[in-house]
RNA sequence: GCGCCCAUAGCUCAGUUGGAGAGAGCAGUGGAUUUCUAAUCCACCGGUCGGGGGUUCGAAUCCCUCUGGGCGUACCA
């Protein structure tokens, strides 16, 4: 049961005698932000005050004589400055955690009313190896979709591959001219990946070779200007002074950055020309980049040996990248990469032109939308289309085949105007009922605050990511079962077991605790922490929960329990049982409040206080379970247990997480 | 130039979309184990919520402005 939103439903029946329109209002009732304040607060009152010309202490005492909630609650509380304060009975509180053990769904009813989503997420280019950049999308993508589905929702989740693009242009460029055949045999990945890395940095030395000039005469320029200004400020005084001298800072800002940008330039320049066989090759290559556009133009056209490379190519990226999911515990309903929508791109644009969509400019086949400077481009003036024209035909095929009330893309937000555009050319076309949403999420960046690179300009490998983790989550694991007080308890498969779970877990849980709005600075080490707001905590909390089930002899699911006797006492007799039980309670709320606007992140930070809560009861000598003074207190406490380990392990789950009963 | 996003403790980040002394983790300091797992718990230290103005009963949150960052911006994805 979500409470909230059982409480909101009260309040809407109270609220209906006083205003029009009392949905605004409900928003404003929320859980208690201190425990002192109970368990949840309407806030209500207040914004009602002026409206109505009373004191919100009024308002809100006559809101509350209008209230029926004692079946939930002990009598609201209104302060002086119109707060509703509400606790929740605890004997309702005791009833519902009654009813929770007994439910393998924790209390947790699927949704009355269920939608069909098309979940886009993931959706690395093949051709590459998958690299830390491409953790969020997966990660956050695959939680959605857990959290979504456990709701009782209908969901497609497809990982549109990047299989089709200018990538293998590039390694078809390769493979005709620069392939290692023994490297290729003994593995073909690693070598397709060589000629990826070897082709882009010649077309990339070609391209910035071109661009030096033009950026060292644009620096000369602004150094020109500014001793310009710097000449002026001298014979001006007063506001007309400072005003040139602050225009004279921003152009020194300015000159710093083009002298950082000709550094880089140079440096990858550098790259090439210090390197005796790459200067020879980039020699060799002067027109790199239309030639590999070429080659991608080919293999689109249906060029025979073309296609018969893709075709030999594809399998062996496709199981990279599967090896890749495999380990992190994910799995796709559907791989339909950009290769499979091609067929359909001509009928898209003819169908964008022939209903006056879109029409050619500068030799390009254009849909102009309202609100936009630029148009999406949707075949360039080289006949050549582009992802934008994917994406619509993707759109097309999706609601055909799946008929889906949402689509959500989990991508970069550095595509935000991308999305915007196509979702704006979609409705033009008729998809004006779906929900197109673009679940963005910043970008990670490294310490220096620009996007992730290593010092070589290749990102860190996914697999040396993980590698790493579980390496230290091992070293963990040794370390902490070497020192229980009754010696080692774990066997060396066991101990590798649980660092893997646990070190795959840390980076997941990492990447999800983030609002995924905000850009975040990488860290290899805060990556892998596994003290403090991690999913190494969370994980524990659940083992020991197991454990104290497993020194009791105690089977699980629990039997339903005696009824309280009269004389048993409050059913939560101290601070820490009441907190966690309201904990568990709330546990609805916030997976309806996840799906809100898809942020797993306030699942995880109501797993870790949850966890916290959990913490704090089982260290209080006066929790103990399996020692508790009575039965009926043991039963409780062994309920509470129960209901706390299957929400964090569920919760886990959610997140794509898993668990162990020992560690 | 135009557009979007961001600035919160030494560091990394939350802050439920405007609510009650501004929070967590890490780092630092000090405590707790005759105990169902100490990968734990407790306490302390640490803040001009980038600056300034405004709206409001009430602002980290909304508006304006300044400063400083990031990203995107016609044929890459």
């Amino acid at each position: 049961m979500n409470i909230l939103r059982e409480l909101r439903r009260r309040f809407a029946e109270a609220l209906g005698a006083i205003v029009d329109d009392p949905g605004p209002l409900l928003d404003l009732i929320r859980p208690a932000q201190d425990a002192r304040f109970g368990d949840y607060q309407a806030n209500c009152a207040m914004p009602l005050a002026k409206r109505l010309h009373q004191s919100a202490r009024d308002v809100a005492e006559s809101l509350v004589a209008r209230l029926r909630v004692g079946d939930l609650c002990d009598r609201p509380e209104v302060t002086e400055r119109g707060f509703i304060n509400m606790r929740l009975r605890d004997d309702w509180l005791d009833g519902w955690l009654r009813g929770a053990s007994a439910d393998p769904r924790v209390a947790i009813e699927p949704t009355a009313s269920p939608r069909a989503f098309v979940i886009d997420y993931s959706s690395p280019n093949v051709a590459k190896p998958m690299h830390v950049g491409h953790i969020r999308s997966t990660v956050i993508g695959d939680a959605i979709r857990h959290i979504l589905a456990f709701l009782g929702h209908t969901i497609v989740s497809d990982n549109h591959l990047g299989d089709w693009g200018t990538q293998f242009g590039m390694i078809i460029y390769g493979y005709k001219h620069f392939l290692d055949r023994r490297a290729y045999e003994k593995h073909r990945v690693d070598e397709l990946g060589r000629l990826y890395k070897l082709v882009n940095q010649l077309a990339e030395y070609h391209e910035l070779k071109e661009r030096l000039p033009k950026a060292e005469s644009d620096l000369a320029r602004m150094d020109a200007q500014r001793a310009d200004l710097a000449a002026r400020v001298e014979t001006l005084a007063g506001p007309e002074r400072k005003k040139v001298a602050k225009d004279a800072d921003r152009l020194d800002a300015k000159i710093k950055e083009a002298r950082e940008e000709i550094g880089r330039i140079r440096a990858r320049l550098a790259a090439v020309d210090d390197d005796p066989v790459k200067r020879a090759l980039a020699r060799e290559h002067p027109a790199i980049g239309e030639r590999v556009l070429e080659e991608t133009a080919r293999l689109h056209e249906g060029d025979a040996g073309n296609r018969r490379l893709w075709a030999e190519f594809l399998p062996d990226c496709r199981l990279e990248l599967a090896k890749a999911y495999q380990r992190l515990g994910i799995r796709f309903d559907y791989e339909l990469g950009e290769s499979f929508y091609h067929d359909f791109l001509g009928k898209v644009v003819a169908e964008f032109e022939s209903r006056g969509l879109a029409r050619t400019s500068e030799g390009a086949t254009c849909v102009f939308l309202d609100g936009f400077e630029t148009p999406m481009i949707v075949r360039k003036s080289d006949g050549a289309f582009l992802y934008a024209t994917t994406d619509l035909a993707t759109i097309q095929y999706r609601m055909a085949t799946w008929h889906p009330d949402a689509v959500l893309y989990v991508v970069d937000s550095r595509q935000s105007e991308h999305f915007a555009k196509l979702f704006a050319a979609a409705r033009l076309w008729g998809y004006d009922s779906v929900e197109l949403r673009h679940v963005s999420f910043g970008t990670v960046l490294g310490e220096d605050g620009k996007p992730y690179k290593t010092r070589e300009g290749d990102a860190v490998s996914l697999a040396s990511l993980l590698d790493e983790a579980v390496a230290r989550a091992y070293r963990v694991v040794c370390t902490v079962d070497d020192a229980k007080p009754s010696g080692r308890e774990l066997s060396d498969e066991q101990r590798r077991r649980v660092a893997e779970v646990v070190g795959i877990g840390a980076i997941k849980y990492r990447d999800l605790s983030h609002n995924r709005t905000s850009d975040y600075v990488f860290s290899f080490d805060k990556m892998l922490e596994l003290d403090g707001n991690t999913s190494a905590y969370l994980q524990y909390a659940f083992a020991r929960v197991h454990a104290i089930f497993a020194r009791g002899g105690i089977e699980r699911p629990l039997p339903a329990g005696t009824e309280r006797s009269a004389d048993a006492g409050p059913p939560f007799p101290t601070v820490e049982e009441r907190a966690l039980a309201m904990a568990l309670a709330r546990f609805h709320e916030t997976l309806d409040d996840v799906t809100i606007d898809y942020r797993p992140n306030m699942l995880t930070t109501y797993l870790y206080e949850l966890a916290g809560h959990f913490s704090r009861f089982y260290t209080n000598p006066q929790c103990k379970v399996l020692k508790a003074e009575t039965a009926e207190l043991r039963e409780q406490r062994l309920r509470l247990c129960d209901v706390a380990g299957r929400t964090i392990g569920q919760g886990l789950r959610l997140l794509g997480i898993q668990t162990v009963d020992q560690m």
